[in-house]
DNA sequence: GAGTTTGAAACT
DNA sequence: CAGTTTCAAACTC
């Protein structure tokens, strides 16, 4: 099993994503028909500051292949406007890999290590692309291999510290991509390797679909960075996963992140765009496996399966992990894909690779001619159908738009997907990125709108979004030990809504591949012992790295902990509990309730963590047994005419008036309703009381502000009136308003200090008394400097 | 920081 | 479903 580190996530480029466009409801039901429950959450208020979608893709291949080839794919995109289709010569160089590779067309696809190059990348008319070299690995032997198919040229080369191979096919037309290449092993045995292209090219927006293929690289984890001129396009982050020579198996994540397609795709503009990012993982002695990214039209004609995972509170982060093997020939299902509840969502796309690297494989990152702008995304999807779009952060993109939301702490950048050739026609489903030529520039959106967009920084997030340096030599192993399951891979029909670390029921027909929900702390918590370097560069700076939090209805599990409001849930950030007695595995533990691990808790004996996960299963089992709405956000909307919000079961607040924070209504600062059961109740809208403590917290915060400001302010007085009193001290030059301790001041005291000494001298007094008598010198001519200094002021006033 | 209050959750 | 107990957060001192 895999499991995706909730780094790798925040690596995804989710900061530009405006997810509304992404998924329609017309999109995933389709591949993947969602259960009757599956969208009952669409009442519910999406955290908008917290949501970030994602797409989880597991792909899993034939167990039977024991190959060891490693790929890590990379997109790229090309704001070479020079049409270039169907033209020939196309090419990519890279710099030469430390080991050679061996492209078979026919290769099934392993996990590799992800690649994250690191260079600029030059894209001339002739299609000729160049990334910067670098120094290959030591022990390299292998110069940059030049792949031609089809009018293709490729360059296996070693970009990055990792030293690891690379290979990127530059498709030249849609129908040529998934080229395959062949390299050589630096060590005699050859290593098979899938080229797929991503992406397609269109004639005055080229966007060049690369993706890398690097061997099995013993350290794991190294990532590199392509880049299109300063523009980072992908990060990818893999990692090794062992296999089994036994039953081996090949396990492909693939995160992707919905995307708008506008104006990438002439001829699926309206459909759904999805971001991908390839994770695996493999172990050094392990043969790497195979990352692919798959559009979805490709990956539903491959038998695939979807499932849509709804927006989930902020500090939660869910990932499917593959728990089983899958039966190559076991069709695929879809899970459940609410189309509807595209923002926020997390789509897991579960892939069988049944069949190798089959010309249809390869072509599954077909598109058609798409226009892009130099906008960081890479459509990776095909024709007709769902696709999947690595999008890349470009920290000074013209096409991002930052938006200010008020009152939030997040901010929001909006990825503007902009065609130069066609002006992207605003769909109905998605027309706020209608408008997504507009220069990147400042704008404040109100929370509908931002409701669609991706918060790229957060404050409390972003240091588990740090990612980890590229340079780590360390091989970064995660071993199927150190993977847990929090349930066996088996349905769990009785299971309704689905609380992180759940396993997801096997599709039908997906054979006994059986997935689990893992929510952040517990990709937190696996990640802490199963390293993934993730590839740093400047252009995935923090500030772009977020962390998507997300939490998803599985199977129609749509009541698991959800959405809270934004201002629930930027008032609760990952508030550690405090629990004593219920081990954290209660509703009591506001951890446990909300569907996360417990992580920087102050919880004694707790039990909501990995070490624990039957117990934790069991107490989940419990909680939904005794109210399958456990875990449903107990702000919801309320009914029509009453407040946008309100407490789903109502408080029974007897003593406070429901003007403490213990009343839960209040507490969401939010209206008691007429299903509250509050006797006294002084939390309503007229309320003489509940204003005055409005006004008072109001007043509270204000000064709470002006405290600070004012703090901030006295310090860098101080700090600028110590830079300008050192200058007159040390230089004893020019004298400055208020510095008073000139040459000529401290030239005097010394002089008075050395008088004193001589007269100690003089005097036959020991050194300590002479000592003494020094400093209370030097206390009389700092009182006297002070008094000057405060008669001066006086007069100057 | 310790103790108290409070109300939701859990239990009977 | 109601009453009681348990629990952890909120609150007070």
């Amino acid at each position: 099993m895999d499991v995706v580190p909730p780094e790798l996530n925040s690596l995804l480029p989710d900061e530009i994503m405006d997810t509304e466009a992404i998924v329609t409801d017309d999109d995933l039901p389709a591949v993947c028909p969602a259960p009757p429950n599956a969208l009952e959450r669409q009442d519910t208020p999406v955290p908008m500051e917290t949501e970030v979608p994602e797409i989880v893709t597991l792909c899993t291949a034939a167990p039977s292949i024991p190959v060891q080839r490693t790929q890590a794919m990379t997109t790229l995109t090309s704001t070479d406007s020079t049409p270039s289709s169907g033209s020939m010569g196309t090419q990519l160089l890279l710099t030469p890999s430390s080991s050679a590779m061996t492209l078979q067309p026919s290769s099934p696809q392993v996990t590799g290590s992800l690649q994250r190059l690191s260079t600029s990348l030059a894209l001339p008319a002739n299609h000729q692309l160049i990334l910067n070299k670098v120094a290959a690995s030591p022990g390299s032997e292998l110069k940059p291999q030049l792949l031609k198919q089809d009018g293709q040229k490729l360059v296996v080369t070693t970009l990055g510290k990792g030293g690891q191979p690379i290979v990127l096919a530059m498709p030249h037309s849609a129908a040529k991509a998934g080229t395959l290449l062949s390299a050589g092993d630096g060590k005699g045995q050859p290593q098979q390797f899938k080229v797929v292209t991503i992406g397609g090219r269109t004639d005055l927006k080229p966007m060049v679909g690369v993706q890398a293929l690097s061997t099995a690289s013993q350290l794991m984890g190294t990532s590199q960075t392509v880049q299109q001129g300063q523009h980072p396009k992908t990060l990818q982050i893999t990692k090794k996963v062992p296999v089994s020579t036994a039953a081996p198996m090949i396990t492909k994540f693939i995160i992707t992140k919905a995307l708008n397609s506008k104006g990438l795709n002439s001829q699926t503009s309206l459909s759904p765009v999805m971001t991908g990012r390839v994770l695996t993982q493999s172990t050094p002695l392990t043969p790497p496996r195979t990352i692919s990214v798959m559009d979805a039209l490709s990956s539903t004609q491959s038998g695939s399966s979807k499932m849509a995972i709804s927006p989930l509170k902020s500090p939660s982060k869910l990932t499917v992990v593959s728990v089983a093997s899958p039966s190559p020939a076991s069709p695929q299902k879809s899970v459940a894909v609410p189309l509807s509840m595209a923002l926020g969502q997390q789509i897991l796309h579960m892939q069988q690779q049944s069949t190798p690297a089959s010309p249809a494989k390869a072509g599954l990152s077909h598109s058609t001619t798409q226009t892009v702008k130099p906008v960081q995304t890479v459509t990776v999807g095909g024709v007709g159908g769902p696709q999947f779009k690595t999008i890349v952060p470009l920290a000074t993109s013209p096409n991002v738009q930052h938006i200010q939301v008020p009152g939030s702490r997040f901010h929001y950048v909006r990825l503007v997907t902009a065609s130069s050739g066609s002006p992207p026609a605003p769909t109905g489903s998605s027309p706020s990125v209608a408008a997504s030529l507009q220069p990147a520039k400042p704008m404040v959106v109100n929370s509908a709108t931002v409701r669609m967009s991706v918060p790229i920084v957060s404050a409390q997030t972003m240091k588990q979004v740090v990612p980890k340096p590229l340079t780590s030599a360390a091989p970064q192993v995660v071993t199927s030990q150190q993977q847990r399951l929090i349930m066996p891979a088996t349905p769990l029909p009785q299971l309704q809504p689905l609380p992180p670390g759940t396993l997801l029921a096997p599709a039908p027909g997906s054979g006994n591949m059986g997935y689990a929900v893992l929510s952040a702390p517990y990709v937190t918590q696996l990640q802490q012992s199963t390293i993934v370097t993730l590839a740093s560069s400047s252009g995935f700076s923090s500030p772009t790295c977020v962390q998507t939090q997300a939490r998803l209805p599985l199977n129609g599990l749509s009541d698991f902990p959800s959405s809270l409001s934004a201002s629930e849930s930027t008032s609760r950030q990952r508030k550690p509990c405090n629990c004593t007695k219920s081990q954290c595995l209660k509703l009591y533990c506001d951890c446990f309730a909300n569907g996360e691990f417990c992580s920087n808790c102050n919880c004694t004996n707790c039990f909501n963590n990995l070490e624990h996960e039957s117990e934790r299963l069991k107490a989940i089992k419990a909680c939904l047994d005794r109210n399958p709405e456990a875990f449903k956000p107990k702000i919801g909307k309320g009914k029509e005419g009453e407040s946008d919000r309100r407490h789903s079961k109502g408080c029974n607040c007897k003593r406070s008036g429901c003007l403490k924070n213990y009343c839960e209504c209040y507490e969401a600062k939010i209206m008691c309703s007429s299903i509250c059961k509050c006797v006294g109740c002084k939390n309503f809208e007229e309320s003489p009381e509940r204003k005055t403590l409005m006004h008072l917290a109001d007043a509270a915060e204000v000064r709470v502000q002006q405290q600070t400001a004012a703090k901030t302010k006295l310090s860098s007085q101080i700090s600028d009136l110590l830079t300008r009193t050192t200058p007159a001290i040390s230089s004893g030059g020019g004298k400055q308003p208020y510095t008073f301790v000139t040459k000529e001041v401290a030239e005097a005291t010394v002089e008075c200090l050395m008088e004193q000494a001589e007269q100690a001298e003089l005097s036959n007094q020991s050194q300590a008394m002479a000592e003494r008598v020094i400093l209370e010198e030097f206390g009389r001519c700092l009182k006297r400097i002070i008094n000057y200094a405060g008669k001066a002021k006086t007069d100057c006033c």
